[in-house]
DNA sequence: ACTCAGGCTACGA
DNA sequence: TCGTAGCCTGAG
């Protein structure tokens, strides 16, 4: 860390934590690395760098916005712990869930979330993120410090060829039906925050565009349904492997099934990784 | 040239 | 109901 003049607040965590494996585990896009746990990025139009050192969390914002948003969108406040255990149910998911420790699950906004993994589909991360990125700096608009995710009005009186630039490909009309569906008020995710999760999945399978994988990641990611159990390509392979062809994740790991998911996502691809 | 990357849809059997 | 070709794009 060059400069730590930025940071005017800080919070005490107790348990284990990380900001590079939260941002790095796979669900968010627009986070930014600009050193060792240090991290720039926006949400709900607000733009901070944290940093993470031993037990404190610095931020570039007051101690008010900290503790009463940042906190929050952190999901600070959850036994993190108590969930690790929790979810152990044997010896290798109890060595994942260990070596993924620091990871949160974000509270994002739901409506970024949706595109963003509609855009996800079939696609590498890199790429997820060019894309999103050049979205945000064509059609977001401009805050302190970056761009603020497009509006899903914004982007409904965009046309295919608007899309473009994005060289996303065959998901642009997917982005467009699903902006034409909440802005125009078919679908209300504000109301639907507070559904259950199965008419949540339910409205959600309607988008086109949106299946189940997708559809699940917006639950964990965008509604904080923690026992959403995205599987992909990732996740199907580590299932097959490392758990046998009987095993229930949803039976298994219960009400925090999400959260397992992502240390087996965060192992599995790890061990991928350059 | 060819495969694959955090899928989905439409179509055929 | 189930399996899969085809879909945009770009990196390796």
């Amino acid at each position: 860390m060059t400069d730590t003049s930025i940071f005017l607040s800080k919070m005490k965590i107790s348990d284990v934590f990380s900001l590079d494996q939260t941002f790095s585990c796979g669900q968010c896009f627009r986070w930014e690395r600009l050193d060792r746990e240090c991290w720039r990025g926006t949400a709900y139009g607000k733009t901070v760098t944290f940093y993470f050192d031993t037990s404190y969390l610095y931020a570039s914002c007051d101690e008010a916005e900290l503790s009463a948003f940042w906190a929050k969108y952190l999901d600070l406040d959850r036994d993190y712990a108590a969930i690790r255990r929790a979810v152990s149910v044997d010896a290798q998911t109890a060595r994942y869930a260990d070596s993924g420790a620091g990871i949160r699950i974000l509270r994002q906004e739901p409506w970024e979330a949706l595109i963003s993994f509609i855009i996800s589909q079939c696609n590498n991360i890199p790429r997820i993120q060019g894309i999103i990125s050049r979205l945000c700096a064509l059609y977001g608009e401009k805050i302190d410090g970056g761009f603020a995710f497009p509006t899903p009005e914004a982007l409904s009186r965009l046309s295919i060829e608007d899309l473009a630039p994005l060289r996303c490909g065959y998901r642009a009309p997917y982005i467009l039906s699903s902006a034409q569906a909440v802005s125009g008020g078919s679908l209300d995710l504000a109301v639907l925050e507070s559904a259950d999760t199965e008419t949540i999945l339910r409205a959600l399978l309607a988008l086109p565009g949106v299946g189940i994988k997708v559809a699940s990641c917006v639950l964990l990611f965008g509604f904080h349904r923690l026992e959403a159990f995205p599987v992909d390509t990732w996740i199907r392979k580590a299932l097959k492997q490392d758990y046998g062809p009987d095993f229930d994740p949803a039976k298994a790991f219960g009400l925090y099934a999400g959260i397992a998911q992502q240390y087996i996502f965060y192992h599995a691809r790890g061990k991928n990784l350059a």
